[in-house]
DNA sequence: TCATATATACTACACATTGTAGTATTTATA
DNA sequence: TATAAATACTACAATGTGTAGTATATATGA
């Protein structure tokens, strides 16, 4: 079964189109590189891919084509939860939402544990 | 990336020996033809698989084995819930956590939902 | 206008995971 | 001892993802 929407290439992708709202395939090329050595056609080949996967949308624009999202992150990042979520809970069993609540609680707890320490240091 | 840690037939191969406690997998393809024809060694190949990924033990009884589960449910349902958690944090973002939150409440309302029902029944 | 650069389409391939099962070999049992 | 049962090993298809090459079309600049 899958735990998440988007393979490691796919999020970096789209995290930089989310970004950028609109660009073309070496806009995104460009930006990756500043990491890694990649070539156009894999940047090609995964943005094509999510287009047929309906997260990204394209328009020509002269001889080449603009990506754009076609939900909002906010939107996606809702709906890869509750597929997440609800997988979970089918493949796992109720007990599942438990552990849930209990991962968030100690979330939670982090964050209190990182305020403090900020106000220490202030 | 993966989005839940058992395929569809290994789950069912687990539910049924984290309910016996420790099976031959003879045991588990007589369970598993209730439903579907299988051959045997399409339950051995998984269930060896299971023992790779370290989720069952098997132990030689006689001349055949006899395999357990190697965490309870529980254990197993925890630390699954724990890397869905966080897989989805570290691919989606902070902002996960508000839908896993938003994911809790609805479950809870349903819950009310179903709860007025029966009592609607009774 | 022509050579070169650029974009796209298409194809290919590797690797991992999962479901599926066959064959060969060993072992037990009637 | 012949047969049944278990195991080991191998194989293969489908899917998802990362990776990139080749072929073709198109634009662009000298």
């Amino acid at each position: 079964m899958k735990t998440s929407p988007l393979g490691e290439l796919e999020k970096q992708i789209m995290d930089i189109i989310w970004k950028s709202k609109h660009c073309s395939a070496r806009d995104v090329l460009i930006k990756l590189q500043k990491n890694r050595k990649l070539a156009y056609t894999t940047v090609m080949t995964i943005m094509g891919r999510l287009v047929e996967k309906g997260i990204l949308i394209r328009n020509l624009h002269g001889s080449s084509y603009l990506y754009q999202p076609r939900v909002s992150r906010e939107k996606f990042v809702a709906k890869s939860i509750h597929i997440i979520f609800t997988t979970a809970i089918s493949t796992l069993g109720h007990e599942a939402v438990t552990y849930f609540v209990k991962e968030i609680q100690k979330i939670d707890l982090k964050k209190r544990e990182e305020l403090l320490k900020m106000l220490d240091k202030k």
